[in-house]
DNA sequence: TCTGGGGTCCTAGGACCC
DNA sequence: TCTGGGGTCCTAGGACCC
Protein backbone atom coordinates (compact mmCIF):
# COMPACT_ATOMS: atom_id res chain seq x y z
CA UNK A 1 0.00 0.00 0.00
CA UNK A 2 1.23 3.15 -0.79
CA UNK A 3 -0.37 6.63 -1.00
CA UNK A 4 1.67 7.47 -4.71
CA UNK A 5 0.89 6.10 -8.80
CA UNK A 6 3.74 3.68 -7.47
CA UNK A 7 1.46 0.83 -6.83
CA UNK A 8 -0.49 -1.40 -8.98
CA UNK A 9 -3.95 0.12 -7.80
CA UNK A 10 -6.03 -1.24 -10.72
CA UNK A 11 -7.90 -3.54 -7.69
CA UNK A 12 -8.60 -0.91 -5.59
CA UNK A 13 -12.24 -0.06 -7.53
CA UNK A 14 -13.89 1.53 -4.59
CA UNK A 15 -13.53 4.63 -3.05
CA UNK A 16 -14.71 5.85 0.72
CA UNK A 17 -14.44 9.72 0.61
CA UNK A 18 -14.62 11.17 4.06
CA UNK A 19 -14.59 14.96 4.61
CA UNK A 20 -12.04 16.44 7.22
CA UNK A 21 -13.72 17.60 10.18
CA UNK A 22 -16.71 18.49 8.12
CA UNK A 23 -18.88 20.75 10.08
CA UNK A 24 -15.55 22.84 11.31
CA UNK A 25 -13.99 23.24 7.87
CA UNK A 26 -17.76 24.71 6.82
CA UNK A 27 -17.45 27.09 9.28
CA UNK A 28 -13.96 28.00 9.00
CA UNK A 29 -14.59 29.06 5.11
CA UNK A 30 -16.32 31.98 6.32
CA UNK A 31 -14.07 32.59 9.15
CA UNK A 32 -10.13 32.05 7.91
CA UNK A 33 -8.80 34.35 10.83
CA UNK A 34 -9.94 30.64 13.07
CA UNK A 35 -7.82 28.43 11.13
CA UNK A 36 -5.05 28.31 13.13
CA UNK A 37 -7.21 28.54 16.48
CA UNK A 38 -8.95 25.20 18.07
CA UNK A 39 -12.85 25.25 16.69
CA UNK A 40 -15.43 23.02 18.39
CA UNK A 41 -18.86 22.92 16.52
CA UNK A 42 -21.63 22.85 19.65
CA UNK A 43 -24.91 23.51 20.22
CA UNK A 44 -24.91 26.11 23.69
CA UNK A 45 -26.61 24.46 26.46
CA UNK A 46 -25.46 22.58 29.85
CA UNK A 47 -25.96 19.20 28.51
CA UNK A 48 -24.40 20.07 25.04
CA UNK A 49 -21.53 17.61 22.83
CA UNK A 50 -19.18 18.32 20.51
CA UNK A 51 -20.64 17.87 17.06
CA UNK A 52 -17.08 18.69 15.25
CA UNK A 53 -13.87 19.78 16.13
CA UNK A 54 -11.02 21.20 13.70
CA UNK A 55 -7.80 19.22 14.12
CA UNK A 56 -6.18 22.07 16.49
CA UNK A 57 -8.64 21.17 18.89
CA UNK A 58 -7.89 17.42 18.21
CA UNK A 59 -4.40 17.85 19.18
CA UNK A 60 -5.72 19.13 22.62
CA UNK A 61 -7.78 15.66 22.94
CA UNK A 62 -11.11 17.28 22.12
CA UNK A 63 -13.62 13.88 20.07
CA UNK A 64 -16.71 14.64 18.37
CA UNK A 65 -19.12 13.36 21.29
CA UNK A 66 -17.70 14.11 24.20
CA UNK A 67 -19.44 16.59 26.50
CA UNK A 68 -18.56 20.63 26.02
CA UNK A 69 -17.61 20.75 29.25
CA UNK A 70 -15.18 18.31 29.13
CA UNK A 71 -14.14 19.34 25.67
CA UNK A 72 -13.40 22.88 27.52
CA UNK A 73 -11.24 21.68 30.78
CA UNK A 74 -8.96 20.00 27.65
CA UNK A 75 -9.10 22.87 25.77
CA UNK A 76 -9.79 26.31 27.35
CA UNK A 77 -9.53 28.33 24.48
CA UNK A 78 -11.67 26.73 22.06
CA UNK A 79 -13.82 28.90 20.20
CA UNK A 80 -16.89 27.33 20.30
CA UNK A 81 -19.25 27.99 17.30
CA UNK A 82 -23.01 26.78 16.84
CA UNK A 83 -23.95 24.38 13.89
CA UNK A 84 -25.46 25.90 10.86
CA UNK A 85 -27.21 22.05 9.46
CA UNK A 86 -28.61 23.73 5.79
CA UNK A 87 -24.87 25.37 5.17
CA UNK A 88 -23.43 21.72 5.83
CA UNK A 89 -26.15 19.62 3.76
CA UNK A 90 -25.35 22.22 0.71
CA UNK A 91 -22.07 21.67 0.97
CA UNK A 92 -22.65 17.83 1.09
CA UNK A 93 -25.02 18.15 -1.61
CA UNK A 94 -22.06 19.83 -3.49
CA UNK A 95 -19.50 17.48 -3.06
CA UNK A 96 -22.23 14.66 -3.56
CA UNK A 97 -22.59 16.00 -7.27
CA UNK A 98 -18.79 15.86 -7.80
CA UNK A 99 -18.45 11.89 -6.82
CA UNK A 100 -21.54 11.52 -9.26
CA UNK A 101 -19.47 12.96 -12.20
CA UNK A 102 -16.91 10.35 -11.56
CA UNK A 103 -19.41 7.41 -11.59
CA UNK A 104 -23.16 6.82 -11.42
CA UNK A 105 -22.04 4.46 -8.35
CA UNK A 106 -21.84 6.55 -5.00
CA UNK A 107 -23.30 5.51 -1.60
CA UNK A 108 -23.94 8.35 0.65
CA UNK A 109 -23.02 6.91 3.97
CA UNK A 110 -23.38 10.21 6.15
CA UNK A 111 -23.82 13.91 5.42
CA UNK A 112 -19.59 13.97 4.64
CA UNK A 113 -18.88 10.83 3.08
CA UNK A 114 -19.63 8.17 0.27
CA UNK A 115 -18.11 4.99 -1.18
CA UNK A 116 -18.12 5.21 -4.75
CA UNK A 117 -17.17 2.11 -7.42
CA UNK A 118 -14.86 3.35 -10.11
CA UNK A 119 -14.60 0.35 -11.59
CA UNK A 120 -16.32 1.40 -14.66
CA UNK A 121 -15.02 4.47 -14.62
CA UNK A 122 -11.32 3.23 -15.38
CA UNK A 123 -11.23 3.33 -19.20
CA UNK A 124 -12.25 6.98 -19.01
CA UNK A 125 -10.52 8.95 -16.18
CA UNK A 126 -7.34 6.55 -15.14
CA UNK A 127 -6.76 4.65 -12.40
CA UNK A 128 -8.49 4.52 -9.31
CA UNK A 129 -5.40 6.50 -7.85
CA UNK A 130 -5.81 8.68 -10.82
CA UNK A 131 -9.61 9.37 -9.77
CA UNK A 132 -8.96 9.22 -5.91
CA UNK A 133 -6.61 12.49 -7.09
CA UNK A 134 -9.25 14.03 -8.95
CA UNK A 135 -11.95 13.93 -6.85
CA UNK A 136 -9.40 15.65 -3.99
CA UNK A 137 -9.07 18.38 -5.96
CA UNK A 138 -12.36 18.86 -7.54
CA UNK A 139 -13.43 18.75 -4.36
CA UNK A 140 -10.93 21.31 -2.81
CA UNK A 141 -10.90 23.81 -5.97
CA UNK A 142 -15.06 23.82 -5.62
CA UNK A 143 -15.81 24.45 -2.12
CA UNK A 144 -12.19 24.75 -0.26
CA UNK A 145 -12.60 22.20 1.46
CA UNK A 146 -10.39 18.89 2.00
CA UNK A 147 -11.11 15.36 2.08
CA UNK A 148 -8.99 11.99 2.38
CA UNK A 149 -9.38 9.13 0.58
CA UNK A 150 -9.30 5.27 1.34
CA UNK A 151 -9.25 3.41 -2.43
CA UNK A 152 -9.48 -0.62 -1.95
CA UNK A 153 -10.89 -3.82 -3.06
CA UNK A 154 -13.67 -3.77 -0.21
CA UNK A 155 -15.84 -1.24 1.19
CA UNK A 156 -14.81 -1.92 4.67
CA UNK A 157 -11.13 -1.68 4.12
CA UNK A 158 -11.68 1.25 1.75
CA UNK A 159 -13.14 2.64 4.80
CA UNK A 160 -10.00 2.10 6.93
CA UNK A 161 -8.06 3.64 4.46
CA UNK A 162 -9.89 6.91 4.08
CA UNK A 163 -9.38 6.88 8.30
CA UNK A 164 -5.04 6.36 8.13
CA UNK A 165 -4.74 9.38 5.49
CA UNK A 166 -6.46 11.54 7.48
CA UNK A 167 -6.25 14.67 7.36
CA UNK A 168 -6.13 15.47 3.78
CA UNK A 169 -4.61 12.61 2.53
CA UNK A 170 -4.73 9.45 -0.19
CA UNK A 171 -4.12 5.22 0.73
CA UNK A 172 -4.45 3.02 -1.49
CA UNK A 173 -4.84 -0.53 -0.47
CA UNK A 174 -4.19 -3.21 -3.32
CA UNK A 175 -5.86 -6.58 -3.27
CA UNK A 176 -2.65 -8.18 -2.60
CA UNK A 177 -1.90 -5.73 0.38
CA UNK A 178 -5.06 -6.53 2.40
CA UNK A 179 -3.86 -9.18 4.72
CA UNK A 180 -0.73 -6.91 5.46
CA UNK A 181 -2.35 -3.89 6.20
CA UNK A 182 -5.53 -5.12 8.32
CA UNK A 183 -3.32 -7.68 10.34
CA UNK A 184 -1.34 -5.35 12.38
CA UNK A 185 -4.49 -3.58 13.68
CA UNK A 186 -6.01 -3.66 16.72
CA UNK A 187 -9.77 -4.68 16.73
CA UNK A 188 -11.26 -1.61 17.78
CA UNK A 189 -10.49 -0.24 14.28
CA UNK A 190 -12.96 -2.87 12.03
CA UNK A 191 -15.86 -1.54 11.62
CA UNK A 192 -18.42 -2.38 14.21
CA UNK A 193 -16.27 -3.06 16.76
CA UNK A 194 -17.25 -0.47 19.69
CA UNK A 195 -16.29 -0.42 23.16
CA UNK A 196 -18.30 -3.70 24.42
CA UNK A 197 -17.21 -5.98 21.78
CA UNK A 198 -13.78 -4.80 21.73
CA UNK A 199 -14.09 -5.91 25.71
CA UNK A 200 -15.72 -9.03 25.09
CA UNK A 201 -12.73 -9.72 22.42
CA UNK A 202 -10.19 -8.51 24.69
CA UNK A 203 -11.00 -10.97 27.49
CA UNK A 204 -10.39 -13.65 25.16
CA UNK A 205 -7.09 -12.44 24.31
CA UNK A 206 -8.08 -11.07 20.99
CA UNK A 207 -6.04 -7.83 20.55
CA UNK A 208 -5.10 -7.37 16.91
CA UNK A 209 -7.06 -8.06 13.80
CA UNK A 210 -4.56 -11.23 13.36
CA UNK A 211 -5.71 -12.51 16.31
CA UNK A 212 -9.42 -11.99 15.77
CA UNK A 213 -8.46 -14.22 12.24
CA UNK A 214 -6.66 -16.50 14.01
CA UNK A 215 -9.73 -17.05 16.19
CA UNK A 216 -11.91 -20.15 15.91
CA UNK A 217 -15.26 -18.90 14.15
CA UNK A 218 -17.27 -20.82 17.09
CA UNK A 219 -15.09 -19.14 20.04
CA UNK A 220 -16.23 -15.69 17.98
CA UNK A 221 -19.91 -16.62 17.72
CA UNK A 222 -20.02 -17.30 21.65
CA UNK A 223 -18.20 -14.19 22.38
CA UNK A 224 -20.13 -11.81 20.43
CA UNK A 225 -23.11 -13.78 18.85
CA UNK A 226 -23.45 -15.36 15.70
CA UNK A 227 -24.01 -12.83 13.43
CA UNK A 228 -21.26 -10.63 14.34
CA UNK A 229 -18.94 -13.55 14.86
CA UNK A 230 -19.25 -14.69 11.42
CA UNK A 231 -19.42 -10.96 10.07
CA UNK A 232 -15.79 -9.96 11.96
CA UNK A 233 -13.95 -13.02 11.38
CA UNK A 234 -14.64 -12.71 7.54
CA UNK A 235 -13.59 -9.07 7.51
CA UNK A 236 -10.30 -10.05 9.44
CA UNK A 237 -9.90 -12.39 6.34
CA UNK A 238 -9.77 -9.26 3.98
CA UNK A 239 -14.00 -10.32 2.69
CA UNK A 240 -16.34 -8.09 2.28
CA UNK A 241 -18.94 -8.82 0.02
CA UNK A 242 -21.27 -6.24 -0.12
CA UNK A 243 -21.17 -3.83 -3.36
CA UNK A 244 -21.27 0.23 -3.38
CA UNK A 245 -25.33 0.51 -3.66
CA UNK A 246 -26.98 3.27 -5.00
CA UNK A 247 -30.38 3.27 -3.20
CA UNK A 248 -31.39 2.85 0.02
CA UNK A 249 -35.05 2.80 1.71
CA UNK A 250 -35.61 4.80 5.07
CA UNK A 251 -36.62 2.60 7.47
CA UNK A 252 -37.19 4.75 10.45
CA UNK A 253 -37.88 8.25 11.18
CA UNK A 254 -37.64 9.78 14.69
CA UNK A 255 -37.14 13.18 17.00
CA UNK A 256 -36.04 13.34 20.49
CA UNK A 257 -35.20 16.16 22.90
CA UNK A 258 -32.97 15.84 26.10
CA UNK A 259 -34.41 18.49 28.69
CA UNK A 260 -32.23 21.60 29.86
CA UNK A 261 -33.47 20.20 33.29
CA UNK A 262 -35.04 16.62 34.10
CA UNK A 263 -38.85 17.21 34.08
CA UNK A 264 -41.19 15.19 36.66
CA UNK A 265 -44.32 17.51 35.21
CA UNK A 266 -46.58 15.08 33.21
CA UNK A 267 -48.14 17.85 31.32
CA UNK A 268 -44.99 19.49 30.13
CA UNK A 269 -43.41 16.28 29.27
CA UNK A 270 -46.80 15.20 26.92
CA UNK A 271 -46.76 19.21 25.14
CA UNK A 272 -43.04 17.86 24.23
CA UNK A 273 -44.27 14.51 22.85
CA UNK A 274 -47.40 16.47 21.18
CA UNK A 275 -44.67 18.53 19.29
CA UNK A 276 -42.15 15.54 18.49
CA UNK A 277 -45.19 13.56 17.47
CA UNK A 278 -46.18 16.45 15.06
CA UNK A 279 -42.43 17.10 13.77
CA UNK A 280 -42.38 12.87 13.02
CA UNK A 281 -45.55 13.46 11.09
CA UNK A 282 -44.43 16.22 9.23
CA UNK A 283 -41.41 14.51 7.92
CA UNK A 284 -43.29 11.47 7.21
CA UNK A 285 -45.26 13.53 4.88
CA UNK A 286 -42.81 15.16 3.29
CA UNK A 287 -41.18 11.96 1.97
CA UNK A 288 -44.53 10.30 1.32
CA UNK A 289 -44.23 7.55 3.97
CA UNK A 290 -46.57 6.00 6.22
CA UNK A 291 -45.42 4.25 9.35
CA UNK A 292 -47.61 1.14 11.27
CA UNK A 293 -45.16 1.19 14.42
CA UNK A 294 -44.73 4.20 17.13
CA UNK A 295 -41.94 3.93 19.48
CA UNK A 296 -41.98 6.20 22.41
CA UNK A 297 -38.08 6.60 24.18
CA UNK A 298 -37.90 7.93 27.60
CA UNK A 299 -34.68 8.66 29.33
CA UNK A 300 -34.69 8.51 33.06
CA UNK A 301 -32.27 11.33 35.40
CA UNK A 302 -29.98 8.27 35.82
CA UNK A 303 -29.67 7.08 32.38
CA UNK A 304 -31.90 4.14 32.13
CA UNK A 305 -33.38 3.97 28.74
CA UNK A 306 -36.96 2.38 28.57
CA UNK A 307 -38.87 2.19 24.95
CA UNK A 308 -42.25 1.42 24.12
CA UNK A 309 -43.45 0.48 20.83
CA UNK A 310 -47.11 -0.03 19.92
CA UNK A 311 -48.26 -1.35 16.36
CA UNK A 312 -51.01 0.59 14.78
CA UNK A 313 -53.71 -1.65 12.64
CA UNK A 314 -53.44 1.18 9.86
CA UNK A 315 -50.32 3.06 8.93
CA UNK A 316 -50.44 6.69 9.10
CA UNK A 317 -48.73 9.46 9.05
CA UNK A 318 -51.12 12.03 11.22
CA UNK A 319 -48.83 13.71 14.02
CA UNK A 320 -52.06 13.46 16.12
CA UNK A 321 -52.42 10.01 15.70
CA UNK A 322 -49.01 9.02 16.33
CA UNK A 323 -49.33 11.12 19.73
CA UNK A 324 -52.14 9.26 20.62
CA UNK A 325 -50.28 6.09 20.50
CA UNK A 326 -47.48 7.66 22.21
CA UNK A 327 -49.08 9.06 24.99
CA UNK A 328 -50.88 5.08 25.74
CA UNK A 329 -47.47 4.01 25.56
CA UNK A 330 -46.39 6.24 28.42
CA UNK A 331 -48.63 6.60 30.72
CA UNK A 332 -48.73 2.50 30.16
CA UNK A 333 -45.09 3.24 32.34
CA UNK A 334 -46.87 4.98 35.30
CA UNK A 335 -45.63 6.91 38.03
CA UNK A 336 -44.73 3.09 39.35
CA UNK A 337 -42.29 2.45 36.14
CA UNK A 338 -40.90 5.37 37.01
CA UNK A 339 -39.31 4.90 40.33
CA UNK A 340 -39.12 8.66 41.19
CA UNK A 341 -37.11 9.44 38.58
CA UNK A 342 -36.93 12.55 36.51
CA UNK A 343 -36.98 12.19 32.77
CA UNK A 344 -34.17 13.33 31.18
CA UNK A 345 -35.23 12.81 27.31
CA UNK A 346 -38.21 11.80 25.29
CA UNK A 347 -37.92 10.01 21.44
CA UNK A 348 -40.50 9.41 19.06
CA UNK A 349 -39.86 7.50 16.20
CA UNK A 350 -41.81 5.75 13.57
CA UNK A 351 -40.95 2.04 11.88
CA UNK A 352 -42.54 -0.09 9.60
CA UNK A 353 -42.39 2.40 7.12
CA UNK A 354 -44.73 1.90 3.84
CA UNK A 355 -45.56 4.13 0.71
CA UNK A 356 -48.05 6.07 1.69
CA UNK A 357 -49.84 5.22 -1.70
CA UNK A 358 -50.98 2.30 0.26
CA UNK A 359 -53.31 4.31 2.62
CA UNK A 360 -56.00 6.32 1.10
CA UNK A 361 -57.29 9.46 2.88
CA UNK A 362 -60.72 8.16 2.33
CA UNK A 363 -64.04 8.74 3.90
CA UNK A 364 -64.04 6.07 5.94
CA UNK A 365 -60.49 6.39 7.36
CA UNK A 366 -60.59 7.95 11.26
CA UNK A 367 -57.44 10.13 10.57
CA UNK A 368 -59.22 12.14 7.47
CA UNK A 369 -59.83 15.34 9.84
CA UNK A 370 -56.35 15.16 11.10
CA UNK A 371 -55.02 14.29 8.02
CA UNK A 372 -57.02 17.73 6.81
CA UNK A 373 -55.49 19.73 9.56
CA UNK A 374 -52.45 18.88 9.43
CA UNK A 375 -51.89 19.26 5.12
CA UNK A 376 -52.56 22.78 6.43
CA UNK A 377 -50.07 23.23 9.05
CA UNK A 378 -47.48 21.86 6.10
CA UNK A 379 -49.02 24.90 3.91
CA UNK A 380 -48.20 27.00 6.55
CA UNK A 381 -44.80 25.79 7.20
CA UNK A 382 -44.22 25.57 3.24
CA UNK A 383 -44.82 29.59 2.73
CA UNK A 384 -43.60 31.01 6.42
CA UNK A 385 -41.76 28.49 7.83
CA UNK A 386 -41.35 25.92 11.21
CA UNK A 387 -41.30 29.07 13.79
CA UNK A 388 -44.82 30.19 11.98
CA UNK A 389 -46.76 27.00 13.94
CA UNK A 390 -47.25 26.06 17.54
CA UNK A 391 -47.45 22.48 18.93
CA UNK A 392 -51.08 23.39 20.33
CA UNK A 393 -52.76 24.28 16.76
CA UNK A 394 -53.20 20.92 16.45
CA UNK A 395 -55.91 20.53 18.46
CA UNK A 396 -59.54 19.98 17.77
CA UNK A 397 -61.87 22.89 18.36
CA UNK A 398 -63.67 20.66 21.35
CA UNK A 399 -60.92 19.46 22.82
CA UNK A 400 -58.82 20.71 25.72
CA UNK A 401 -55.05 21.33 24.55
CA UNK A 402 -52.46 19.04 26.48
CA UNK A 403 -51.27 21.30 28.85
CA UNK A 404 -55.23 22.53 30.09
C1' DT B 1 -16.19 13.97 32.68
C1' DC B 2 -21.18 13.13 32.72
C1' DT B 3 -22.94 11.82 28.69
C1' DG B 4 -26.95 15.01 21.59
C1' DG B 5 -29.67 13.53 17.89
C1' DG B 6 -30.07 11.13 13.72
C1' DG B 7 -30.10 6.51 12.39
C1' DT B 8 -29.14 0.84 11.37
C1' DC B 9 -28.75 -3.80 12.78
C1' DC B 10 -28.95 -7.80 15.96
C1' DT B 11 -30.78 -10.77 19.74
C1' DA B 12 -34.07 -13.00 22.43
C1' DG B 13 -38.47 -14.27 24.27
C1' DG B 14 -43.27 -14.93 23.58
C1' DA B 15 -47.59 -15.24 20.85
C1' DC B 16 -49.72 -17.38 17.27
C1' DC B 17 -50.47 -20.27 13.19
C1' DC B 18 -49.86 -24.41 10.46
C1' DT C 1 -50.68 -36.54 28.88
C1' DC C 2 -46.86 -34.64 27.32
C1' DT C 3 -44.92 -32.90 23.35
C1' DG C 4 -42.88 -31.43 17.52
C1' DG C 5 -40.86 -27.93 14.38
C1' DG C 6 -40.98 -23.97 11.36
C1' DG C 7 -42.32 -19.39 10.28
C1' DT C 8 -43.76 -14.78 11.22
C1' DC C 9 -44.89 -10.98 13.97
C1' DC C 10 -44.40 -8.22 18.07
C1' DT C 11 -41.81 -6.16 21.77
C1' DA C 12 -37.63 -4.55 24.53
C1' DG C 13 -33.06 -3.70 24.80
C1' DG C 14 -28.46 -2.89 23.34
C1' DA C 15 -24.37 -2.11 20.29
C1' DC C 16 -22.73 0.69 16.93
C1' DC C 17 -21.96 4.56 13.53
C1' DC C 18 -21.62 9.61 12.17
Amino acid sequence: MCDTGAVDDSSATILHVDMDAFFASVELLGRPELRSAPVVIAHTGARSVVTSANYVARRFGVRSAMPLAVALRHCPGAVVLPPHMEEYRRYSAEVMGIFSEVTPLVEQLSIDEAFLDVAGARRLLGSPGTIAKLVRERVYERTGLTCSVGAASTKFVAKLASTHSKPDGLLIVPAEGTIGFLHPLPVGALWGVGAATEQSLTRLGIRTVADLAHTPLATLERAVGVASGRHLHELAWGRDPRSVSTESIEKSIGHETTFEIDLDDDAAIRRELLRLSDQVGARLRRSGAVARTVVLKLRYSDFTTVTRSRSLPEATSVGRRIYDEIVIAFDSLGVAGRAGRAVRLVGVRTEHLESEGSVLASLWDPDSEWREAEAAVDEVVARFGRGSVRPASLVKRDQAPPEA
